[in-house]
RNA sequence: GCGGAUAUGGCGGAAUUGGCAGACGCGCUAGAUUCAGGUUCUAGUCGGGGCAACUCGGUGGAGGUUCAAGUCCUCUUAUCCGCACCA
């Protein structure tokens, strides 16, 4: 029989479709199991070969859970809102809203091509109104929880999107997106106190099965770190702030670093003999991009305040202060105590400037480098602390600075609040009204959602102001509080606010009263497995991890962590090894697979191409490797004979594995899991017929991977009842060893030899068989066994003098 | 600079975690089938030596631990990914 793959796949398709073979319901019944992968955003350039990696799967995890019994919960939708479909709109003159339309259009059927389990009856889209309406309420939760709030700040401005960007989306003093230069700007922004959860993302971290470098670069994000504040007096009166970590060398501070941007420069003015000077380079500073800032990073540069010195409050010294561009405005105080002896930075800076460097922990050669190991130094040179272990050294001044009101401990932050306003039009408008008496005032949250008005133009301004801005009626308004004229806001919300809680929708999409019932939130959260990108660790899960601990706080959901287990599928290249790009055209496009080898083939294929945590490069020539095995698994239909049972000769292959294959897709170890397929196949192939019950427990296994194929080679062979349930097969454990094993045969560790032994044989019966094989004998010959070292049914070594 | 990962045939990659390196697949070689191309089937395919049984070498490089190392330790090189003056 030929292997008719469209026909196959188009048929079940259908059939998946009419009888909404996915779709699922609470049921207190079967245990619960909620896959979720990363909804994508629906680009004008379809879907691309990476998305089925991550999609396929979980859909594979999807599959043998329903078998195994579970109520599976696996869900799609569109992250919809974003600047791409609004350039785009803008561009060719097309409202976004019909853009995207035909976009989802696009993704939706090319996702129905590739037979993936969703249930489709749960799709969301975050540009949907009863989408984004509880969107705009979370918003409102944080806002009265005072978590949302209104600060003019230095922004980082994208020259090519003209628009604000997070933090977290400025990528070596460039535009993550467009790599346009990002240069900074005041305006008033939204922000949100993701700061305040800071430590609570770090604990909650504990508690779940992340990958290592998932839960590593989520706590470096955050960059916690614990030491003192510690105020310095000045020869002008006034105290002087720093935060450091090394309270410990306090008696090591020779000088002081302010930022150019610090307050008391202007504050000092009339006292700063130099005050020209300084500003001078503060202007110098700012007008350095990122970019440059951080390309300069070897040459210290800075200025001595003349005028004003501080005094360190443990000994009373006046030591100089400088203003340079290493000390950061926005991290802790501003300002630094600088002991070069003891911090890189400090001793590269001293260097220049030919500062004292005084070694205040034993160890290490000054003469050459700052020594900063905290682990085995004894303190020295440091009046009350000498002798004193570092961290010993480190509690004694915190307690010391106390008692004299001079410092106390404090922890610090990498992590800043989250900038959520974007003077764009294509995003979730936030429902806030402006009252010139009562201030910013929440929408009612019976008028949500706040809907995105028709405008004519989604131009975005060169003045920094939203689209919104330019739309009277939707502007003026009257203050929800007084009645008196307000102004709306007319910032919308980042992409990020939309994916920050969508799977939480999918457990009750079409609610009206809530994100979700209570029920739902019950009965499906967590999501027991959820699947995404590496380049979503430090933007999207963070966020979405703070607004479901929000969420937690005030009651709304049931579990402290949203996502009970996290992996990530590695990138797929381009046949060259190189990153899939339009420019490069290396672009390899699904469909064209899906219409020359099928749908099943190009799951298999990606399955099979490596490590699925590692990236690898795609190889169109490989995939008629996948292609041949699924023809082999159709025409194991030609050669089926009768049998209730598993046939002896295959007996131990099968629940081989069945047991690996189980395993590995447990796992994700989906390339192993077809190799294992394979070898059955070719066993199979090798015997020459296949009973039914081994090609029962066959389909099931294939199944999976190759859903379409699967269904037809059910049917074909006329089983019972509805693949999506048949029940996952089972191995007997015993049945997986065999009575007699080849195990072999080393002298002083190299291999002479194999025999073939009884799989229970004790190492002197093997010894006796191990004598009797003439290769091994000739070599005993008049020699002494020493030692012998047997690894049970695996191999023999003997040690002879 | 700091942190993490990776390095195995011509290629993608396996190796039950210290126990027979190269599973599985691609490609390649030879043969069969076919008018031919494609398909399919059979055999072979890490390198050196040998007709062969066999033998020697071999997991980026250099040392080490061990009866035994791709796997553990030390040093080193290359590539990739994070972070990047965070006091």
């Amino acid at each position: 029989m030929k292997y008719e793959y469209s026909a196959i796949e188009k048929k079940w398709q259908k059939y998946w479709d009419e009888h909404e073979s996915y779709k699922v319901e609470i049921n207190h019944d079967k245990p619960k199991f909620y896959a979720l992968v990363e909804f994508p955003y629906p680009s004008g350039q379809g879907l691309h070969v990476g998305h089925p990696r991550s999609y396929t799967a979980l859909d594979i995890v999807s599959r043998k859970k329903r078998m195994e019994g579970y109520n599976v919960l696996y869900p799609m939708g569109w992250d919809a809102f974003g600047l791409p479909t609004e350039n785009f709109a803008i561009k060719n003159k097309i409202h976004p809203a019909i853009v995207t339309e035909n976009n989802i259009a696009r993704f939706k059927s090319q996702l129905k091509s590739l037979g993936l389990s969703f249930d489709w009856s749960r799709e969301v889209n975050t540009t949907d109104p009863s989408y984004y309406k509880w969107t705009q309420w979370i918003f409102l939760q944080l806002f009265k929880k005072g978590l949302a709030y209104k600060k003019e700040m230095n922004v980082n401005w994208c020259t090519g999107c003209k628009v604000v960007l997070a933090n977290e989306e400025v990528v070596n003093g460039v535009c993550e997106r467009c790599a346009s230069p990002v240069v900074h700007k005041v305006k008033s922004q939204w922000m949100l106190k993701i700061t305040e959860y800071a430590d609570k993302l770090i604990e909650g971290l504990e508690g779940v099965d992340f990958i290592e470098r998932v839960k590593t670069q989520q706590l470096n994000w955050i960059g916690k770190s614990t030491g003192a504040t510690v105020r310095f007096g000045t020869t002008v009166g006034s105290e002087l702030e720093v935060y450091t970590t090394r309270p410990d060398t306090l008696f090591g501070a020779t000088y002081m670093v302010i930022a150019p941007e610090h307050p008391m420069i202007d504050q000092y003015k009339d006292q700063l003999s130099n005050y020209d000077e300084v500003i001078n380079y503060r202007n110098t500073a700012a007008a350095k991009s990122d970019f440059e800032r951080t390309e300069l990073v070897k040459d210290k540069t800075g200025v001595m305040l003349q005028g004003i010195k501080g005094i360190n409050p443990v000994n009373d010294k006046e030591i100089p202060i400088f203003v340079s561009d290493y000390v950061l405005m926005s991290y802790g105080t501003g300002a630094i105590m600088a002991v070069p002896a003891h911090d890189t930075r400090d001793y590269d800076f001293a260097k220049v400037f030919d500062l004292p460097i005084i070694q205040v922990v034993a160890g290490g050669d000054i003469s050459e480098a700052a020594f900063t190991d905290v682990a085995t130094g004894t303190m020295m040179n440091s009046g009350f602390l000498d002798g004193l272990s570092v961290e010993d050294a480190k509690k004694k001044i915190i307690e010391f600075l106390a008692s004299i009101g001079k410092g106390e401990p404090k922890t610090n932050f990498k992590l800043r609040d989250w900038v959520f306003s974007r003077q764009r039009y294509w995003g979730e408008p936030i429902p806030i009204v402006h009252c010139p008496k009562c201030g910013p005032v929440a929408v009612p949250e019976d008028q949500l959602p706040l809907l995105l008005p028709d405008v004519e133009s989604y131009e975005p301004t060169d003045n920094g102001e939203s689209p919104l801005a330019a739309m009277d009626s939707f502007v003026n308004t009257t203050c929800p509080c007084c009645g008196a004229a307000a102004k709306r806001e007319t910032d919308t919300m980042p992409q990020w606010a939309g994916s920050s809680w969508y799977f939480l929708r999918y457990m009750d999409p079409h609610n009206d009263d809530a994100l979700a019932s209570e029920e739902a939130l019950e009965y499906w959260g967590p999501v027991d497995w959820y699947n995404g990108g590496m380049e979503h660790t430090t933007l999207h899960l963070l966020y979405s991890r703070f607004w479901h601990k929000f969420l937690y706080d005030i009651g709304v959901v049931k579990t402290p962590e949203p996502y009970a287990k996290r992996t990530s599928h590695g990138m797929i290249l381009g046949e060259g090894g190189e990153k899939m790009s339009k420019s490069r055209g290396n672009v390899v496009n699904p469909d064209d697979i899906v219409r020359d080898y099928g749908a099943d083939t190009l799951r298999t294929y990606e399955m099979f191409i490596g490590d699925f945590e590692k990236s690898a490069p795609w190889n169109t020539a490989s995939i008629k490797g996948c292609k041949r095995f699924l023809e082999k698994s159709y025409n194991l239909l030609d050669s089926v004979v009768e049998g209730d049972a598993i046939s002896p000769e295959l007996e131990r292959a099968f629940h081989l594995t069945i047991k690996k294959v189980g395993e590995d897709i447990d796992h994700l170890k989906m390339n192993t899991a077809l190799a294992a397929l394979m070898s059955l196949i070719n066993e199979i192939s090798a015997k020459g017929s296949i009973n039914k019950k081994e090609l029962e427990i066959y389909i099931k296994m294939l199944y999976p991977f190759a859903p379409h194929l699967g269904e037809e080679m059910w049917e074909a062979a006329g089983f019972e009842g509805d693949m999506t349930y048949a029940p996952w097969p089972v191995y007997d454990e015993a049945k997986t060893k065999a009575s007699e094993v080849e195990i072999a045969v080393q002298v002083l560790g190299k291999i002479k030899s194999r025999v073939m032994i009884p799989a229970e044989a004790s190492q002197d019966e093997v010894m006796d068989i191990v004598s009797a094989d003439d290769k091994i004998s000739a070599l005993l010959e008049g020699k002494n066994v020493v030692k012998v070292i047997y690894v049970k049914g695996k191999l023999i070594n003997l040690i002879i003098k």
